[in-house]
DNA sequence: GATTATATGTGATATATTTCACAACAGGAA
DNA sequence: TTCCTGTTGTGAAATATATCACATATAATC
């Protein structure tokens, strides 16, 4: 049996929230919680943790609350789909390396197995802990290594000849730092983390005080 | 009398877009145009840009559309408020390197004034054009520069302890990289940016194909 | 074993956000 | 001027998301 509705967006990044609570929790030794425990360390209701954990159709005990382990490992099979997911990041300009050196050292489940850039100096080094290639080999290596996302740090200008090759590759996932907004046939999931955009937001939020 | 009700979070993000797509469309010498093109710019639809527009009293005409300089004024009449908006960032690793660098070279209304680090190797220098000081001095920096809004690119573990002195000296926005949810008290307005986050959510929506 | 206190799981409800559908309108054409 | 066309502005409906409220369950205690 599987889930007839889609989990909505909002619930899993809560849910990638709360797995990574949990791990921490665990190394911690706790064995067990409740869900206004998890609720307190992610920052939200008891209520809204049961619905997103009733989303998964993870199961409690009303007095012993929530096995932690158990937890984990069904957030985890949720989250972390059949397919084995390698990443390639193109444009090794600053924030490049800056997401490149964060990965490098350990990060369970997520490998960004390649980079890419045009700049001759940056090609066929390894750079941050990443092999960096040249763009003209980018079809052929994401079909070697199986690469299934990518993560686009671009100028804006370049952005969207970039995503097109990521498609045509056959990349199903792509993170877009760039400040524009990608054109994409269906079946190809984006999302856009937007620095500048941030903190415009932030600077009208926080005008309110 | 102006808005009664507040603008909701999302429509402030499509209205940054917009202001910069509409920036953009000026400088190419455009002068007017129709909420579906637009629309088709942000990639989504004519009523969300009406009604978006709306919420923020812009007019157009039935026939001639929007007046791209009237626009951008308004948009920017919300987005930038009253006060002046100076920026902090506090730690300079690769993440904060990298942020630093984006937003030297040209970043209109939005200034990165000083960043903060307790690393000796970081401190009193200029880094990725931008003055490094030590923490110690962070309370008195803050003062002096009227610095209002605030960045976290420290690691996990030591980012609630940074959002409570930036809260502490009067910040009243903060933009958080480190993947731990921050406690603050109202009136402090608090946005996450969590890439590892992002792309765990990628690799689950890009799974479905 | 019965009782009790405290959590869970979830239908119902409330709120937020987007989309629909269409009346009102403005400019160009005849 | 009057008609026609294509767009705006927005009430109403639909959808998505979060919260409430409570019946149900279970471990600990007596």
């Amino acid at each position: 049996m599987k889930k007839t509705t889609p989990i909505p967006a909002r619930t899993i990044e809560r849910m990638v929230l709360y797995k990574r609570l949990l791990i921490d929790l665990k190394s911690k030794g706790v064995h067990t919680l409740f869900s206004h425990q998890l609720a307190a360390l992610a920052h939200n209701t008891s209520t809204q943790v049961r619905r997103d954990l009733m989303e998964i159709g993870h199961s409690g005990s009303p007095r012993k609350g929530y096995d932690v382990t158990e937890l984990i490992s069904n957030i985890s099979g949720i989250l972390d789909g059949s397919k084995e997911r390698i990443i390639a990041l193109v444009g090794v300009g600053n924030l490049g390396r800056a997401i490149l050196s964060y990965f490098t050292y350990s990060h369970p489940g997520l490998t960004i197995a390649a980079a890419f850039d045009t700049d001759e100096n940056k090609v066929d080094r390894v750079i941050s802990g990443c092999r960096c290639f040249h763009m003209s080999q980018f079809e052929s290596k994401i079909a070697e290594m199986h690469i299934n996302l990518g993560i686009i740090t671009v100028p804006a200008a370049q952005a969207q000849f970039v995503a097109d090759r990521m498609v045509a590759a056959g990349i199903k996932g792509i993170l877009n730092f760039a400040p524009v907004p990608l054109k994409v046939p269906g079946g190809v999931f984006v999302d856009r983390i937007d620095i500048a955009s941030s903190l415009e937001k932030l600077a009208y939020f926080a005008e309110l005080s």
